[in-house]
DNA sequence: ATTTCAACCTGGCCGC
DNA sequence: TGCGGCCAGGTTGAAA
């Protein structure tokens, strides 16, 4: 489910209303929904401050205290988030009812409202983890394979044209590679290739310098003007922390409009088979690369 | 070494 | 109303 610009408003979010709280108590109510640290993550949790909130492309994690204020250190370790594909953390009444596929529940110390973590498909996940370092700066260790997201200031981006023109793939699929630029999912790579008007099976190989940099203005671009509205929400699965939805899906000018206007020239919108998914794209403004066919 | 793809899940929607 | 098939925003690990 969520992108780069969901994850970064639920972390806003978790940043106002969970940062420098302690935590009380811990229950877990899927198995599935707790990675590595299967059965004491409650323990791991109980007593400890969320010191703040952090991300990196789509994942999410908030430095643990020690438990005690009067000792001040740099966090060594950090409960790690990811959201998979229907995962939803909520800021609710400690006496609300349970959600229907409640997975984990946190309380607070300050008998405040709890945060849970909801999650359908349950793809996405929460551990403790240690910190590391990695891209010049302090993650968790599960996750320094990941590279930097075009937000960021470690964002390399010459050496993201040098990787990204060494591969041997199609454009799409680099984009979608966590390992060369995270935080950018399905639909943000649809909606930032049809503004940089290059073709989702262009390959690699063949990009230009300049191709490249306009790409990757367009990634940045529609990464914030997401963030801007709050994010996209299809139905009821992408929420903020509070529950509400975002307004970026009508600004979308390609991703699920299949058949519809292209917003720049009025073509009909093509949606093609892509990895088990949807590539959708404007036939006229991204014609297929050369002779190419998928 | 690099690139690709099935698998992990649940639920909503569509057509029969 | 019910049932099968299809689709959904992500990542991983193993195979090619």
């Amino acid at each position: 489910m969520p992108e780069l610009p969901e994850v970064e408003v639920i972390r806003r979010g978790l940043e106002r209303w969970v940062a420098g709280r302690a935590i009380a108590s811990a229950e877990v109510l899927h198995p599935r929904s707790v990675r590595r640290n299967t059965g004491d993550l409650p323990a791991r949790l109980k007593g400890r401050p969320l010191l703040s909130a952090e991300r990196r492309g789509k994942y999410l994690w908030l430095p643990l205290g020690d438990g005690d204020p009067a000792d001040p250190r740099e966090a060594e370790e950090a409960l790690v988030v990811h959201l998979g594909m229907s995962g939803q953390l909520l800021l609710t009444d400690r006496g609300a009812p349970a959600e229907r596929h409640l997975r984990v529940r946190l309380g607070f110390a300050d008998d405040g409202p709890e945060l849970r973590f909801v999650d359908q498909r349950t793809f996405g996940h929460m551990l403790v983890a240690p910190l590391a370092s990695a891209y010049g700066r302090r993650v968790p260790e599960p996750i320094t394979h990941i590279a930097p997201d075009p937000l960021e200031e470690a964002f390399d981006d010459d050496g993201f044209a040098h990787r990204l023109t060494r591969r041997r793939t199609g454009l799409k699929r680099a984009l979608l590679d966590q390992s060369l630029i995270s935080g950018v999912g399905n639909i943000y790579a649809d909606e930032a290739l049809w503004r940089a008007r290059l073709h989702w099976a262009r390959a690699t190989e063949t990009l230009t310098a300049a191709e490249v940099t306009e790409l990757l203005a367009q990634v940045r671009a529609v990464l914030t003007d997401a963030i801007a509205q709050g994010g996209t929400s299809f139905d009821s699965l992408y929420v903020n922390v509070n529950g509400e939805s975002g307004y970026f899906g009508r600004s979308l000018a390609v991703y699920g409009r299949q058949d519809e206007p292209c917003p720049r020239c009025g073509a009909p919108v093509r949606r093609d088979p892509f990895m088990n998914r949807s590539s959708y794209s404007c036939p006229k403004c991204q014609p297929w690369p050369g002779d190419a066919r998928p």
